[in-house]
DNA sequence: CCCGGAACCTGAAGGC
DNA sequence: TGCCTTCAGGTTCCGG
């Protein structure tokens, strides 16, 4: 499930292979996956463009080019990246193969079929509406107080919503969620300035140890050398159901919330 | 405007 | 063995 640390480690990971290249080859596999503009004009349009940057916003993956627009690239739920240096045949569920000029492939595979790519003149059209990133100044708890107020839904779920933070997903949401000590249903305007700070903390902390692990690779996330992360190695609720918490030792319970599956420690998060 | 729920999609895993 | 159900979740859309 590519998060915010997933895209990150892509990112980091990705740059080395493609900063400086130029795009020979675009092949589309599965029409759905080009947003904008049509998949023909998708490829041609990409033809002979350097790739200048790499970069992240949320869980986008932004490939600036040399003639100042973006491929942006989402990974939803299932996606992957993988780098080949050889001709071998493209991996299963690849829906997409752009080719580079050093005869480098980068497949987009995806089981799910939920991932997307635009190519756009300003890529503010596709990320402009996100929330503030994690780690930037302008995050902290004093903007964190500001968006829980007046804010009724369950702070699981305002946790999720990208228009506020971006980069959270479903399981670095349980994770920041139990190291700051909050049940997932309290409301967001339930919280106290103290809860407050402790989840600030507390999202970053969680993030940053994805990030430092290369991901978590439940399901479908991969590396683009094809190899996993290891992030969920020490996730402490994350689908952890029946486990006993590591702090308390009470067995971890799955709910639902906003249709998501949530788990927390009912000792320990109140 | 705010909120909850469904839909999109398909492979993996578990139950009977 | 095989069929059926459940689970996985980022984002968008719809209805109250």
């Amino acid at each position: 499930m590519p998060e915010l640390p997933e895209v990150e480690t892509i990112k980091n990971e990705l740059s080395p292979t493609v900063l400086g290249r130029y795009i020979t080859g675009v092949t589309i596999l599965s029409r759905v996956i080009v947003r904008e503009p049509s998949p023909a004009d998708f490829s041609t349009r990409l033809l002979g463009l350097k790739v200048t940057a790499l970069s992240r916003r949320g869980k986008y993956l932004i490939l600036s080019l040399s003639n100042s627009e973006s491929l942006i690239i989402h990974l939803k739920l299932a996606g992957s990246l993988f780098v080949s240096h050889d001709s071998s045949d493209p991996p299963q569920f690849t829906k997409a193969v752009i080719e580079l000029n050093d005869g480098t492939r980068i497949y987009f595979r995806d089981p799910r079929g939920f991932g997307r790519m635009w190519l756009v003149k300003d890529c503010e059209d596709i990320v402009g509406y996100l929330g503030p990133e994690p780690f930037e100044p302008v995050f902290t708890p004093e903007l964190l107080a500001r968006l829980f107020s007046r804010r009724r839904i369950p702070i699981k779920a305002l946790l999720l919503d990208q228009d506020v933070i971006a980069g959270i997903g479903n399981m670095y949401a349980d994770e920041a969620l139990f190291a700051a000590g909050i049940h997932p249903l309290r409301t967001a305007n339930s919280l106290s300035r103290e809860e407050i700070e402790r989840l600030y903390h507390a999202i970053r902390e969680v993030l940053a140890a994805g990030i430092k692990n290369r991901g978590a690779s439940v399901q479908n996330y991969f590396r683009p050398d094809g190899s996993k992360g290891a992030a969920h190695l020490e996730f402490k609720v994350a689908r952890q159901k029946g486990q006993p918490c590591p702090r308390c030792g009470t067995k971890i319970e799955r709910i639902v919330v906003r249709g998501r599956g949530t788990y927390f420690c009912p000792g320990c998060q109140r």
